[in-house]
DNA sequence: GTCTATATGATGATAGAC
DNA sequence: GTCTATCATCATATAGAC
């Protein structure tokens, strides 16, 4: 058991100290994590981490890209599945509420760590708009697959900023409330009407028109 | 000019210090502004900070709740004036955006220091929520007048709710575009169709009615 | 109330044996 | 790759003259 090679502990170790040191800086923020609480978290000694990741700067960087493309494999196609519009609403909408549910962690890191402009260096910088950036790719490719807007970009936008918000509300909400969730419901009627505001048909059943 | 008495130079002491310190927390979080950054930059010796406030944690609390009042008594009142729903719902929106955009630092601060759960005491978790409760009670009343909900309190918290957390988005979404603005159209069109799909009518000129 | 000076501990980071 | 031991620095907080 302790004689696995060499090589796969060293691998395995990289991930433990991602996950503890992920965890922690989610839950106290990034200045308020420190080595040592890393290492006493996940068994390791402080010299480990420092062989792994060079400084807590690099810490932090290989926390954020690790959450950015966990959080962006869990998230459902941008090209959304589904017949009529509402149909993919709700597709749309129940996957990124089970995403928010499922993955508290990464959305709390991007904000959490948002305060970050002291201490964490370009490289931080850089890496937390790069996640924030994809979460805006996906967000406005979803919306725009969902309401059929690939020649109204300007609304796809802003349907997706609504959305986006909407939703970093909510996981703000949550570090109150740890119970609170994506309410899809009023999203959904908000989104649709949106969507008519901007002569965006939806009309599949008795729908009404758009407004001016 | 330097013989200011006694009593108004310990005031304004104090002032200046929650001023530099609210700005420093605001920027960094809590746990990245230390006692001498603040020391340095309000130019107050460390000993006269802890005089004042007596740790990092009462300096936290007392930034806290001064930001509360400020905001408090920025927003406007919870009754809001006007004819029909749809001019006080553009009056709330547009004092709601004004607060925002003037008062940054407030929600910040609670955002920003919503990570202190290691860090900061039991007072200081208790000024937290009792800057986001009167918020929520704020969002409550001034909806609740906006669209007469007065016997309808459950439809009243659910608009409180969307409009809060789509504050918050927004207020985060700032320090990644830092001109980023509540958008208010948008959210006044959400708002009025979801009143109108709980069977709240607004009807006032061609006005659609509820959905179900 | 404000200052200089300082105690005590924790932090980020490194050296070097294994 | 992992460990023990350690450094220099900065943190919070205090003492005591003025």
């Amino acid at each position: 058991m302790t004689e696995a090679p060499a090589l796969h502990r060293g691998a395995r170790s990289r991930d433990a100290i991602l996950d503890t040191a992920g965890e922690l800086m989610s839950l106290h923020g990034y200045a308020a994590t420190s080595i040592s609480m890393i290492s006493t978290a996940c068994g390791l000694p402080v010299s480990s981490i420092y062989w792994h990741f060079g400084s807590k700067d690099g810490i932090y960087v290989a926390v954020l890209e690790r959450a950015r493309t966990a959080l962006l494999a869990a998230l459902p196609p941008a090209e959304v599945p589904g017949a009529d519009v509402r149909q993919r609403l709700d597709t749309f909408l129940g996957d990124l509420a089970g995403a928010l549910r499922h993955h508290p962690r990464g959305v709390k890191l991007l904000l959490g760590l948002g305060t970050v402009q002291k201490d964490a260096s370009a490289a931080a910088l850089t890496e937390v708009r790069r996640y924030r950036d994809a979460l805006v790719a996906w967000a406005r490719d979803s919306v725009s697959s969902v309401f059929a807007l690939h020649d109204r970009p300007e609304v796809a936008d802003e349907l997706a900023r609504f959305t986006l918000r909407m939703t970093t509300g909510t996981a703000v909400a949550r570090w109150f409330e740890p119970d609170a969730v994506l309410e899809t419901e009023p999203l959904r009627v908000a989104l649709l009407a949106l969507a008519a505001h901007h002569g965006v048909g939806v009309r599949v059943s008795g729908g009404r028109g758009a407004e001016s």
